[in-house]
DNA sequence: CTTGACCTTCCAGTCGCTGGAATCCCTATC
DNA sequence: GATAGGGATTCCAGCGACTGGAAGGTCAAG
């Protein structure tokens, strides 16, 4: 099957299946007399848990551990968890700093009446910020 | 004061200092006899308010609105709080996704044994992802 | 045989910096 | 006055993960 089919049956953009290839995230797939990408199940099977991983958070390299340890029969499933416990806390902290920036800016927000009148509690709060690190 | 210490007053490293000047963020600062960027305190004010806008995840072009507002007497509170509100949905709809991802990953963790065998419920699942979109 | 949808490659741009190289300025010490 | 250092300057390249677009090749239908 050529790029597009491949492309729609595993959810992920032509371009970004041509993307994987040339970074080395996924072989160098087969090609046709005509010159086009060829690709069978088993490829489509390798996009889709691209995809299912990329969707997850995981970056590419770490899409590429992951992949390499699903392609590894004698992988430890310890290594696995590893990856996925990591990925958990980038998101938890990353959750904690969006939580910390909404709390902030609704603060901001409730105070300022957000009419025509000029002023204005979250320009003056970022006025006054200070360097603090 | 040259880019060094207006640097560390306003919190922003000078590689981004000089970057904002370049992007056109900031006027570009007047020079001293020897070519040296010249900052006075109202640059730097300028700095600090530009680090906490985006410390509160404001991007570059929201910074520029922002910092035109903020100079601006004759604003309207409105078109700040607008701005403000427009980022807590930017947030909380991020905070969403990523809540999302950590229930699935929380999911197949704990279904995951994590030790030296290779099932693994992670990727398999993974491995399962239908394109859904 | 032509049309149009697909494919190919390659180059550039996105966002917000950051690193590094080569060079210049300023101050302090010998 | 020479020199050493710690700044500053410019410019170019790279990060991550694509995405857009141009110029051209291929394929199936009419």
């Amino acid at each position: 099957m050529n790029i597009g089919s491949a492309a729609e049956r595993s959810g992920l953009p032509p371009k970004t299946i041509r993307y994987y290839e040339e970074i080395g995230l996924i072989p160098a797939a087969g090609r046709t007399e005509g010159g086009y990408r060829d690709y069978d199940e088993t490829d489509v099977q390798i996009l889709r848990f691209l995809r299912g991983a990329r969707g997850l958070g995981f970056s590419v390299s770490e899409c590429r551990e992951l992949l390499s340890l699903y392609r590894d029969r004698d992988r430890a499933s310890a290594d696995v968890k590893a990856i996925a416990l990591q990925r958990i806390g980038d998101i938890e902290r990353k959750i904690l700093e969006l939580q910390s920036m909404r709390k902030t800016l609704k603060t901001l927000a409730e105070r300022c009446h957000g009419d025509d009148r000029p002023d204005c509690p979250i320009l003056e709060d970022l006025a006054a910020a200070t360097p603090t690190d």
